[in-house]
DNA sequence: TTTAGCACTCTCGTGCAGAGAGTGCTAAAA
DNA sequence: TTTTAGCACTCTCTGCACGAGAGTGCTAAA
């Protein structure tokens, strides 16, 4: 790839910048008249054209303005944007509102989605804190009715998982908060395996009790990420790329397919890449269905302990600075709660 | 109103069902060249022009066939539609799948979401069961890491709350075990004013956490509904009523919106109405911004324990008869689970 | 009460012309 | 060698006219 001269680099960041705004082709003499340049239009058609058969910049038409590539957009972000910061008062703002939500477990996720959207203005989303292995932490029995009993299984990292049992026979409560205070206290810290191999130092309720158990980590241990908070989809469908609503579709249902979201995450974060912020501009050539837009996404959490992913999907026309900058900003303090409630110590971010 | 005569109730429902299925206003000729009425077309135009006259349906300009008003759509549920019921196949299908998953509750609502989203076409919207008052079932603390402490409280009806708690000092794991089971057998069954009224009983580590389990516990109280989960988001964006994206962004948002469907459920859903399938067309004059929706749903569980409500929003145009039989079965399903898990014994339909 | 006939209305697709915006190229200026 | 002015060219977009098609309402006859 040649190299772009300094001026080529403004050019194109102002064709970015204004095309990210206005979702109109950007002309030469538009673009000298509102910014000054200093030089002629046609001088910067020179430099366009020069960029365009380069492969940052296209023309929907020959007698169009220019509109940036993908190639330009990734140019872009990894070259000129810089490392962006959310402006101090909006950072104070989002501190407080995670500080508040601090003790609150189950709203997080969604705390940290409706943040995302307002900030990034596109569709967001976040994965709870989810152990990357099944650690067994807790077990509960409650009796219902019959011989029906809830088990609650907390897991290390906060998964806390109900399963709905049909035991063989009816116990009294007290026998069952005793057996699974008997399995808690043995099967603490243990992974899915060590859960099983224990089955056999324990017979009647216990041994069944704890074959489910080990059923249930074993599903988990294969999953992914935990459960996904969604916002902001209202957001997505204002976007001109999608005022035609077979695209804005497509879009859609990747946002909402479960599978697609593990591919990404699998595919894409390495499970310690906890703080960069990762941006797949038009789906890279590998998801042609992401053709027209991009995502920003990061992990966040305790790296071997717990950790989510949370980003935001939009038109490759996409406010890159302003939503990595969010994504950055948010997985941090995501990853302090998580930390923080799981190792007793953040990096104090929240505490500001 | 004026009564519609046989014939009238016929025609009518033939311009329904037509125009559901094609989304094009429907003609006389047409009607009569399709389904063979034994009248002429003029007969059909008076009797159309007669039907529009009283408000049943209109035509989207002068020269334009007829469609049906709300007024029309709402006559045709209620009068002509009858009692639909899914094809024996379908039900089998549907309730094998939830005998399938029926010791996972976590999954219980994705579940429904997934069946309604697919037998209705349009997007699907569940509920998690939760119980119209929170009442104390169980508690139980984990130490986590220095003075951190995850409090997971199970309420009847299956709400699971995880609270993060920093306490004044630590605590060994055995002795907040010790705590959480005193409070466990103190509280059980009790309202938020019972464990209100218990705190003074308690001191130290106990009455602290006693107050902040009534604090999470009044919280509850207050939700109208437990979590929600969607589905079919797509469906909806297929169909042509949305094509123009602005329409489709207003009817989005609301589905994405808690406070909407808190509001919805609080004025549609007496919380005793299990069972019934309420059908609201066309936001029914109180919501403007449903103006093109409609929304079928109903409550399910068991009332004075534990219920959800579940249904589907999509266009006016909507398959009332699949959607309705689709939405009660559903409905079904979910009271027997949620029946079976907390009382013992259910109406059997799983067990089929 | 039903129907045939007919004039009328409205939408939709197509073709066409003109305005507007932007480009590429060439030749002159710096 | 780089920049700029001038100009012809291309493409989109909008408005308009026009005809085909579909459906209606009305009138008068069966």
């Amino acid at each position: 790839m040649q190299a772009l001269t300094e001026r080529q680099e403004t050019i194109l960041a102002l064709i970015i910048h204004q095309y990210i705004d206005a979702a109109q082709p950007v002309g030469s003499k538009w673009l000298v008249d509102k910014y000054h340049l200093g030089v002629s239009p046609a001088t910067v058609r020179n430099e366009m054209a020069s960029m365009t058969e380069a492969g940052f910049l296209r023309q929907p038409h020959t007698s169009a303005g220019r509109i940036p590539t993908e190639k330009g957009y990734r140019f872009f972000v990894r070259s000129l944007l810089g490392e962006t910061e959310l402006p101090a008062n909006e950072k104070r703002l989002i501190s407080h509102q995670f500080h508040q939500a601090r003790g609150d477990v189950d709203e997080w996720g969604r705390l940290a989605a409706a943040v995302l959207a307002r900030h990034s203005r596109v569709a967001s989303l976040v994965t709870t804190p989810h152990a990357d292995r099944a650690i067994f932490k807790h077990l509960e029995l409650i009796n219902t009715r019959g011989n029906q009993v809830l088990m609650v299984l907390v897991l290390m990292g906060g998964d806390v998982r109900q399963q709905l049992l049909a035991l063989t026979s009816t116990f009294e409560q007290a026998e069952l908060s005793q057996t699974a205070q008997k399995l808690t206290n043995a099967a603490q810290n243990k992974s899915v395996k060590g859960v099983a191999r224990l089955v056999e130092e324990f017979d009647g309720l216990a041994a069944e009790i704890l074959l489910l158990v080990a059923g249930v980590m074993a599903r988990v241990d294969g999953l992914a990420a935990g459960e996904v908070v969604r916002d902001g989809l209202t957001n997505f469908l204002g976007e001109p790329e999608f005022a035609d609503t077979t695209s804005a579709r497509e879009a859609l249902r990747l946002f909402e397919e479960r599978s697609f979201l593990d591919e990404v995450l699998a595919e894409v974060l390495e499970p310690a890449s906890v703080g960069a912020v990762q941006v797949i501009i038009g789906g890279e050539g590998y998801w042609k269905e992401l053709e027209k837009c991009s995502i920003v996404l990061a992990r966040y959490g305790a790296p071997g302990l717990a950790t989510g992913a949370l980003g935001v999907l939009g038109p490759t026309r996409m406010a890159y600075g302003r939503t990595i900058s969010a994504v950055r900003y948010v997985a941090g303090l995501m990853s302090d709660l998580v930390i923080e409630s799981f190792e007793g110590q953040g990096t104090g971010r929240l505490a500001q």
